[in-house]
DNA sequence: TGCCCCTATTCATCTGATTAATCCTATTTT
DNA sequence: AAAATAGGATTAATCAGATGAATAGGGGCA
């Protein structure tokens, strides 16, 4: 095993050599300065903190100083993952791919672990939805969409692929692929929902998952990429 | 569509509505405080340069002023990982999962891509592997292995799989897990590699798969993860 | 007690200066 | 003439210091 994991940058070997623990305060920025601590100018400092918020692991606010927080693998990949979509919005397909070959990989073992709490809520998901598609909402309800499949995963031991997951919903939010979608859409997915969520009720993980990839295949067939500047052919199928 | 993804960040902003291809090469940092550009001060685009830095996103060197780098999602994947490992290395086996489950997902796709010359090459990494182990070498041919998995999917065209696959190799080498292997267990590993890289080159795909995912099981029997603060259970189980 | 204002602390941002790295060119050397 | 070298100019790298903005916490007042 290695003495230490170099992390290329004072703040976080730093943090990390002195044990810091989610929720303490770090020094502030002119105690960092000072040589018993990093020894680097303010300037130094801050960029320093930057990457590091950027990266989701610290908080810095006026007053009460530098909080380090929770980790979470999802900042880091939605801010890479946002640059290549505004670089390129073909990027969509290729992390969707991701996307749905990690929910089936991972599928078996996060419903195992759903709690009866997590299926109730799991189901006002869906009266929610069905409530917005039925009444005379405008908007699709992109948010119940998310929570749905995010819920499933929540209980899920592996904080890269939630960070994957949650990180890819931003996106499809940000990307704004609900706007184009009609109800007739939105009930068919939300049907097949309804259908993985039953299964995943009565115990058989399989037949939901297999109910998921059916629901994949469907958002795949969907109008809604027409709209990208240039239509890009699927060539990853899902694995069973 | 959205008109445009915002990047929580001057400078990407900057970059992406100025249409910065890589290779090109940013203004200065001088030119880049000016109004009709950015219009910070130093310090702060400092910051975000930072920021795109460690995201690998530009490279910023003295004199020729900064470079757009080819987009890759390996650097950010890699410092989350770094960090959340240098916290806690049981983080290791949580992510060790996601990339034995993204090489099955994407195998198929992946094999049926390579070139005749692909194969050569991944040829060449068994011979030198091969070598190694036979010789009076005392390091663990860990290039080699790297190599040759990477090497059997460098031709997916998905930089999201890759760069989570790249990640994985680098804290495989920064966690040092081949320190402590002997070298009855790497001739294993490499009959395993071999009997992969044949089945690739017969076109049995999914029987390389097959072969990948026993090869997987073996890793994770090794005494490799014994020398960890504390043994974690391994739950996941890969998909077939 | 509960509300509001004041103040000290800390972050936020900018400016300017010095140092180091690097490229380009002119000069010297072979 | 070609190659090596030295010097100058450009740019990033780092620092120090100043000012402004946000905010938590305390003290006074109803």
């Amino acid at each position: 095993m290695p003495d230490r994991i170099d992390l290329d940058s004072d703040l976080l070997n730093y943090i990390i050599k002195n044990g810091f623990q989610p929720g303490d305060r770090l020094p502030t920025i002119s105690e960092l300065q000072d040589p018993n601590n990093l020894g680097i100018s303010v300037s130094k400092v801050r960029e320093q903190l930057e990457v590091a918020r950027a990266l989701g692991l610290v908080e810095v606010r006026s007053k009460t100083g530098t909080r380090l927080k929770e980790y979470s693998f999802t900042p880091a990949v939605r801010l890479s993952l946002f640059f290549a979509l505004a670089t390129d919005l073909r990027f969509f397909e290729q992390f969707s791919a991701l996307r749905t070959h990690l929910e089936v990989a991972f599928w078996n073992e996060a419903c195992a672990r759903l709690t009866a709490d997590d299926l109730t809520e799991l189901r006002q998901y869906v009266g929610a939805a069905r409530a917005k598609l039925s009444g005379q909402w405008i908007r699709i309800p992109s948010e119940e969409h998310r929570a749905f499949h995010l819920g499933i995963f929540k209980r899920l031991d592996n904080p890269f692929v939630l960070g994957l997951l949650e990180a890819y919903w931003d996106a499809y939010e940000a990307v704004e692929l609900n706007r184009y979608a009609d109800y007739a859409y939105h009930q068919q997915v939300w049907d097949y929902h309804e259908r993985i969520l039953d299964a995943i009720c009565a115990g058989d993980f399989d037949a939901a998952k297999t109910a998921f990839i059916e629901h994949t295949r469907l958002l795949r067939h969907q109008p809604r990429m027409q709209d990208m500047e240039s239509s890009v052919e699927f060539s990853s199928e899902v694995t069973e």
